[in-house]
DNA sequence: GCCAACGTTGGC
DNA sequence: GCCAACGTTGGC
C-alpha cells in the first residue's frame, strides 16, 4: 500500500493509537476493489512510501479491519470528497490498517528493480500507477531478506491468502 | 521540472 | 461505443 510520505507516512501510522488508521481516501476502482475483495483481517502489507526520494519500502503492516464505507467520500470538506457518493451508497471502500515494524534497512524501488525474483511484482512494473498492488508470499518474503529484517510473528505468511 | 503512463470525462 | 482531451500519479 502506498502512501506519500509527506502526506502520511509509516512514522504517522506507527503513532497512532493501536497503530491503526483507516485507509481513506483511495478513488481508485481497481484500487478499492482490491481493498474490498482482496483483504482479509491479518493479510501481511508493505507499506510504500511513494512520491520521495528515493521511493521506498518502508515497514510492516497487517490488515486490521473487513472493508467498510470511506466516509470521507461523503464529507465536502475532504479533499476525497465525491459528489456521487451518498449515506446508502458511499461508493468508496477503506480498511483499517495496524503497523507492526518498521524496516531495519528501507528497501529502495530500484533494489527491487534489480531483483529478479521482483520482476512480476506489479509495484515494480514501468507506469504502474497504483495505490494498492498484490504481493506474493514468495515476494513479500524476499523483501523482507532485502531489508534484513525477519517476518514478525504477527504476520503469518504461510497461513491466509 | 519533465514526461510517460494511465484513468476519467464527455462530445459525437 | 469510440476516442480525443484532459487530469493525475509518480519515477527520474
Amino acid at each position: 500500500m502506498k502512501s506519500e510520505p509527506d502526506v502520511f507516512s509509516f512514522d504517522d501510522l506507527m503513532s497512532r493509537p493501536e497503530r491503526t488508521e483507516g485507509w481513506d481516501g483511495v478513488r481508485n476502482y481497481q484500487a478499492r476493489n482490491f481493498m474490498r475483495d482482496d483483504m482479509r483481517v491479518g493479510d501481511p502489507v508493505l507499506f510504500y512510501h511513494s512520491n520521495t526520494k528515493p521511493p521506498h519500502v518502508a515497514g510492516l503492516a497487517r490488515v486490521a479491519s473487513a472493508p467498510r464505507p470511506d466516509r470521507s467520500a461523503l464529507d465536502p470538506r475532504s479533499e476525497a470528497f465525491d459528489e456521487k457518493a451518498t449515506e446508502e451508497d458511499p461508493r468508496w471502500v477503506l480498511v483499517d490498517v495496524q503497523g507492526i515494524a518498521s524496516l531495519e534497512r528501507p528497501v529502495a524501488l530500484a533494489q527491487m528493480r534489480d531483483n529478479p525474483r521482483l520482476a512480476d511484482m506489479p509495484l515494480v512494473r514501468r507506469g504502474n500507477r497504483l495505490s494498492i498492488v498484490p504481493v506474493t508470499d514468495e515476494e513479500f518474503e524476499e523483501v523482507l531478506r532485502m531489508a534484513e529484517t525477519p517476518c514478525p510473528p504477527e504476520l503469518p505468511l504461510s497461513a491466509g491468502r
